[in-house]
This record gives structure tokens, sequence and C-alpha cells, in this order.
RNA sequence: AGAGGGUUGGCGGAGUGGUCGAACGCGGCGGUCUUGAAAACCGUUGUACCGCGAGGUACCGGGGGUUCGAAUCCCUCACCCUCUGCCA
């Protein structure tokens, strides 16, 4: 979430940031947060004079009763019950004011970045780069969908049978193709200088509300209803979560960690042409960059995950294009975002496979994960994380565009990790 | 899963109703001494919020309660340790 002080210090830039996202009302909206930050202050600050003079009292009481003075002792209890009585009040109003501003920070989304292309959708939003030729295929050249039932890598019936609906089987070559793309990628990863994680795939609540996936995207998670606990729909959350209530020395920046896990999303009411095959799955593999670093060097950190992304999909010989989303597109936690998209032949249609965003001061306020200064003051570091790569529509991808009549051919180099160069009958 | 014991500041560890934000030790930082270092000695050393400031408030696993007053008593939840059971 924003943190208050931001908005009070830079409220013009509050106010155009939130309007560039298509919030019309943000000025009205701030202006009330700000009306409520005062009630808030002026609240606590009659608290605390009350439990001053409250705390002042008890310990006379305490000389009082001590030195044998038991009236004048009795005297002061009645007149320190009426001021905790004051107290109770105002700490109540306290708390109220407290939770209603919380609630409104967690239902306003961070300020863009001043790169960010102004926009209302997807439509709006700037491709910056473009790489690679679109690759034409031969007359009978088929969907992801139809190449795994062809060569028998994929099997969404079994996971029909076995759970449901957007949980398909990855079979020989099909799973050691998997396989092949993680360590790829993490491999690549570790020569970046990450440190490779492998965190829990549930998470508790906390965790969930610190990195913004809880309260606003609920329905993303599945929750485990026993015990409290989520499955996590990126490696993000329980590796941004490392850092929850921490306070790191400026000598431990950057920190750069990757994690493979499954990712697992509801979904919820997504269907259509779209979501056809592995281009939306309710369980898929991913790996995750998450950096943590100094607010002065984090958009340094962005372009340098993104040239990591762009270097990936080069690699894998996939035309690819990034693409800097506009306001409206923006995620709600993000203060920029590229967007990496691949183009899959054989349904004709980019598919995004990465997204790279640096979410400034707005996970680690939640996260309270802060810096030691050399002036000895506290500040917020900044969070990023970007996919590298999302496996599923990774391997559509190549499925579709390296097909040729009797078989699909495999990227140069995967083909240390696989073992074959090709998946024929 | 059952029985018992725990959870205190960066770490170790006192503290069972009243100047306790918390003794003491270690570690960290600053200084004296030294050519430099070590040792020794002296000082300092949590976080957040409110306030221009002086200063104030809150926090001893989380939440709630009793009391004029709670680290200390009560309830509850979570986690940890030991033994028994089960298990990759």
């Amino acid at each position: 979430m924003l943190e208050i002080t931001t908005i009070k210090d830079h409220f013009d830039q509050a106010v155009s940031g939130l309007i560039k996202r298509g919030i019309a009302n943000a000025e009205s909206l701030l202006s009330e947060l700000m009306d409520l930050d005062k009630k808030r202050r002026e609240t606590q600050s009659n608290l605390d004079s009350v439990l001053a003079e409250a705390n002042t009292k008890s310990k006379m009481i305490g000389r009082l009763i001590q030195g044998g003075e038991k009236e004048q002792a009795q005297q002061l209890k009645e007149e320190t019950s009426v001021l905790k009585n004051q107290a109770k009040g105002l700490q109540d109003k306290l708390t109220a004011l407290v939770d209603k501003q919380q609630e409104s920070l967690y239902n306003i989304p961070n300020i863009p970045n001043g790169n960010v292309p102004e926009g209302c959708s997807a439509k709006e939003n700037e491709v910056v780069e473009e790489w690679g030729e679109l690759p034409s295929l031969d007359d009978g050249a088929m969907p992801h969908w139809d190449l795994i039932q062809k060569y028998d890598i994929i099997d969404f019936d079994l996971g029909n049978k076995v759970t449901g609906a957007g949980f398909p089987f990855y079979k020989g070559r099909g799973a050691k193709l998997v396989r092949a793309l993680a360590n790829f990628c993490l491999d690549q990863a570790e020569a970046a200088g990450y440190q490779e994680i492998q965190p829990p795939v549930m998470v508790n609540e906390t965790s969930g509300l610190a990195t913004g996936q809880l309260p606003d995207k609920e329905g993303q998670m599945y929750a485990i209803s026993d015990s409290n606990y989520y499955l996590i729909p990126t490696a993000e959350v329980p590796i941004t979560n490392i850092y929850r209530d921490t306070i790191l020395e400026v000598s431990d920046l950057p920190v750069k960690n990757v994690g493979f896990t499954p990712c697992f999303r509801r979904e919820a009411g997504s269907w259509g042409a779209d979501v056809r095959g592995l281009n939306r799955l309710h369980q898929f593999d991913k790996v995750e960059l998450v950096q943590v670093n100094h607010p002065e060097y984090s958009y340094k950190a962005l372009d340098e995950m993104c040239k990591h992304v762009s270097l990936l999909l080069q690699q894998l010989r996939l035309p690819y294009r990034m693409v800097n989303l506009c306001g409206g597109d923006l995620g709600f936690t993000s203060a920029q975002t590229f967007d990496f998209e691949v183009y899959a032949a054989g349904q004709d249609k980019w598919l995004e496979v990465s997204s790279v965003s640096n979410f400034e001061t707005y996970q680690t306020n939640r996260l309270k994960l802060r810096c030691r200064g050399e002036d000895k003051k506290n500040f917020l570091l900044h969070t990023l994380n970007g996919s590298a790569l999302a496996i599923p529509r990774i391997l559509a991808a190549i499925l579709e565009n390296f097909q040729y009549q009797e078989g699909i051919r495999i990227p140069e180099v995967l083909v240390p990790y696989t073992g074959f160069d090709a998946i024929t009958h």
C-alpha cells in the first residue's frame, strides 16, 4: 500500500498518477484520505495525553500506597478510572479511524511511474521492443492443443479425470521438456547472480496480505479450508515474504533470488478460446526472479531484469515483443510493468510469458521491509519481480513455432537439457 | 495425534502486580591507549506512531480480559522443545 506521508508530500503527483490509471475521482478520494489522516492524528494526540496523565497518576498511587496514605490513593484511583474510560473511548475511535484508513489505502493502487504511458486498456500499451521473425508455417500446421495429442506429450483428459480442468499431465518427452525449460531458466538466473530458493507453495494470510494478493484478489488464490493457508499463485509471494519485518543493511543489497515453483490460480470466470490448451491453467510451473533493491537503483534493476528475459527468449529463438503497460492495464501493486509476449504461430496469437514489475515501496510498506540508512534513519526498500519464465506458454510457443511435417524441433539451447533434438512419432 | 515444558531487545539470559523499555553477559558502534592491531578501560546501542520542539504514547509470540497499574494474573490462538504414536 501507499505511504500516507508520500500522498501528503506529493499530493498532486499522486492524484495525476491515479488519474492515469483511470480513477476519475482520484482527487476527492485522496482528499478524503487526508482528512481521515488528520482526524487520526488528532485522536492519537488526545489519546496519548490522556494516557500520559493516567500513567502519571497510577505511579503516584503506587507511591501513596507504599507510604500508607490509603485515602489519597483511593481518591486518585477514582480519577484514574475516569481517565481510563476516556482513553477507552478514544482508543475505540482511533482503532476505527486506523482501520478505515487502512482499508482505504488497501484499495488505492500504486502510483504509476512517469514513464508509464497514458491509456485505459491494453490497446494503448506501448511496444518498446520487437525481436525475431514470425515463422510461416506449412499447410497443416496445428495449434499446440492438437500437437500435444498427436505426439502424446501432454494429456488434458487425464487431468480432468484425476483432478479437473486446467490440471494437465505432462508425459514422457513433454515432462522432459518442462524439466529442461526449468533447468535452463534456473541455470541462466544463477549465472546472472540470483540465488536459487525452493519456498513452500502454501502461505499464510499475513503473507498474502503483505505482497498484495489479499484482500484485493482473494478470488485468485486457492484457500486451504481447514488450515488457513493459501496455495501460492506465484513464487513472488513466499520469496518476497522472506523479508517481511526485516531491516537490511545497504551492504546486503541488491537481494536477488530465483524460485521455481508450481503456481496455482483459480482464474474464476475465465472461459473461451483464449484459454484453450496451455494458454491458461489452474496449475503451472514458473521460474520467478525476485529482487529487493535500493530505491536509487530499482529502475536500473528493472531494466536489467527485462534484458535477462529478452536474452532467454532470444536464446530460445522465440519471436517476442516487449510491452510497456499503460496506466489502465497496470497491475494493482505495480509502479511500472513490462510484459513479454511471445508469438505462437499455430494459433496466431501473442502469449504473455513474462511480466516484469517494479513495485517501488508499495509492497515493502506492508512488508515492513526497510534499510538502515547511513544517517541511521530507516527507509523502505523497493521490490521487483519478473517471470523468467512461465513454462507452459513457452512450451506452447515452442511446439507451435518449431513444428514441421514429421515432428517438432527442439531449440538448440535446450538440447543439452532434453537429450533429444526433435519430437517425432 | 496425546502428555508435559516453553516463547523476553541482534544473540544468550534475569525478571511472577508498581519509576521495567526491561538487570547482567556477548555482539555492534564511538572513544582513550597503540606505529597499526589485539587486550584493557570509558561511553553508546530496539521499532513504530504523535509533536516545530521539549517531550509523549505503544510494543516483553498474536488477540482479548482482570486491575488505578500487567513482561508478571486469567482466557484464547499460533509457534517451538521433550517424550509417546504415526509417517515420506
